[in-house]
DNA sequence: TATTGTTATACTCTATAACTATA
DNA sequence: TATAGTTATAGAGTATAACAATA
């Protein structure tokens, strides 16, 4: 595999703001290089959503170690298994992509064995997409490691900060 | 231009979760298509942290709206503005990518006359970056448009909430 | 010998436009 | 006439490997 998507043209260290919690620890190690000035970026919501992603997508990669699998394509699999008969030009509004980009996206699915291109009952233009016993025996294989996961990404965030994380992200996607 | 980065294989919709607040709205529209069952998806960090991005980068895209730039290329002018004379490997480090994917970067800031590759005084082997008087320009342009395109975006959240929102982010950014 | 910028190569994600088969 | 899937084409973003110039 090539690449192995990292992060973006957007900043990547980080000066430590706000959290006065545990006054008294004894500045314990903080070696993150900053040294770049960042002007106001750290102020951008923007700028932190994206860096949080990247970390949430590398360690993503990791969690699911044996699997080469992208958070997205974990998402389309719940899709799929979530709503069988789905078709692909469903599947592309739902997440938001065009069903030209759909076609590679299950190509490489299916290429794995793990998404079947069945025949709509009713149309015949269309795909019923569903797991094949590959992608639902991944997709059991994979869940609790998504949720060892997201425990991980979590780890310094209380139960209550975790709801109120996803609540104010979800307000954000709502804002625009 | 062609594609206008969009979403991504993730998931696009979300069922109304928490957030109890101003209990007496009358059930105002809420009309964004679900339909779809969603599964494990909604409890998922990664996955508010993906729509939440989508829908910042689009609205950055609709708030700097007569420029053409993405809030990557946008981070990379505020940092070499903050950091005169870097070198464009000390900037890939900064933002997490390769110094061989850096290049184009720049190239095409250069190209659009924003960014100098100015000579290093110290090292003849690299560059010194800085602004263009146009690229200055643009940045002082956009830097309203850019605290307006966050007002928008934080519209939902009070001064409390949006601070909380990134200190959690932060947070998850250090987890992994 | 190590580092900086570069090029060659490759792969993913994304889009638009046009085509085919079907509705 | 409109829609589903597809292909052709294009561009951004990302990486690794190798090379030249310089340190």
């Amino acid at each position: 595999m090539p690449y192995r998507a990292s992060s973006l043209t957007e900043g990547q260290t980080l000066p430590d703001t706000a959290r006065e919690t545990t006054l008294k620890r004894p500045r314990a190690r903080d070696n993150r290089q900053p040294k770049l000035a960042l002007g106001l970026l750290p102020d951008l919501i923007g700028y932190s959503l994206r860096k949080a992603q990247i970390a949430v997508f590398q360690n993503f990669q990791n969690a699911v170690a044996p699997h080469d699998i992208t958070p997205g394509q974990f998402g389309v699999l719940i899709l799929i298994r979530e709503n069988v008969g789905l078709s692909q030009s469903e599947l592309g509004s739902a997440v938001g992509i065009d069903r030209s980009t759909m076609v590679a996206v299950i190509d490489r699915l299916e290429s794995r064995g793990w998404v079947v291109r069945a025949p709509s009952p009713n149309d015949r233009r269309s795909y019923a997409l569903e797991l094949s016993p590959a992608g639902t025996a991944l997709v059991e294989d994979l869940i609790p490691r998504v949720r060892a996961h997201e425990r991980t990404m979590a780890k310094d965030l209380n139960k209550q900060e975790q709801a109120i994380l996803i609540d104010l992200l979800n307000r954000v996607s709502r804002a625009s």
